[in-house]
DNA sequence: TGACAAATGCAAATAATTCGCATTAGCGTT
DNA sequence: AACGCTAATGCGAATTATTTGCATTTGTCA
């Protein structure tokens, strides 16, 4: 609660300082993604929203996805599934695990991992600024 | 192109066992995909077919392309720009490094790192079926 | 060669996303 | 508190990528 509060804050904060203007259908829809801790499609975010308050519409979540999007404070996944998929930009780095029967997305994260791609980079002479992990995966028997 | 010709015939030859008509419209498919070193999505392939023989529809591109997933003798990708692109699933796996100021890409692939996934996925209760990892960088200097 | 089901082309249907436009509503100024 | 400017909205229509229904064609095997 307070942490998607304060991702919430930080959201806000981030509009206003650009001069965006702060609408009703804007609170909903940050308030929406500060407190996903999955990985929504739009029409998953436009649901919730919708929940919420009746005044959200489809467009004017795809609208505020792209924007955010633009201004680097969410960021958009394209799994293999076709949809995009977004989260928090600054919650911490992981990698993702999908499963391929449920499409459910699973997050971790490997020091080892991360380690031994900065080693192959630099033995290729780069520096790695980001970098994209998806294991597509069945569920073990 | 003696390599093209043996996926050429490995495709052919899948199919075959398969119980599946081998049509004209494959089987130009099949040589497009074949003799594809990147990766095309859906109007790709269906172009380079047509060219080679105008009875080649596009719904037939789609419907041979997801037949070929579904027996896994192609593999999809999603890349960020929404479409699906195709390559053979038979290539040796590799993975992307993309110098974020050039474009260029280089391709790598570390028993380490394909190693240290399948123990994560196995942690997680996972198999995993195909992967990606693409690193994003710059140039050392 | 002939029969029968699988495969095809075409056009219409879906699905995800974007856009045009008339209307609404933030927000800085009175 | 009302005013005015224009960004932002809702709606529905447009786009783009992909799938599907159906009448017709065509491999394949007897």
């Amino acid at each position: 609660m307070s942490d998607a509060h304060r991702r919430y804050q930080r959201f806000f904060d981030d509009l206003k300082s650009l001069g965006l203007r702060m609408t009703a259908q804007r609170k909903v829809i940050l308030r929406v993604i500060a407190e996903a801790n999955d990985h929504p499609d739009a029409n998953d975010v436009y649901r919730r929203a919708y929940a919420l308050d009746g005044s959200v519409s489809l467009s004017t979540v795809y609208r505020t996805l792209r924007m955010l999007e633009d201004k680097g404070t969410i960021q958009r996944h394209a799994f293999d599934d076709g949809r995009a998929r977004f989260e928090d930009a600054e919650r911490e780095h992981h990698d993702h695990l999908i499963n391929i029967d449920s499409g459910e997305v699973i997050e971790f994260r490997s020091e080892k991992i991360e380690k031994l791609q900065a080693e192959i980079a630099a033995e290729l002479g780069y520096d790695i600024v980001r970098h994209k992990l998806e294991l597509y995966c069945r569920k073990r028997r």
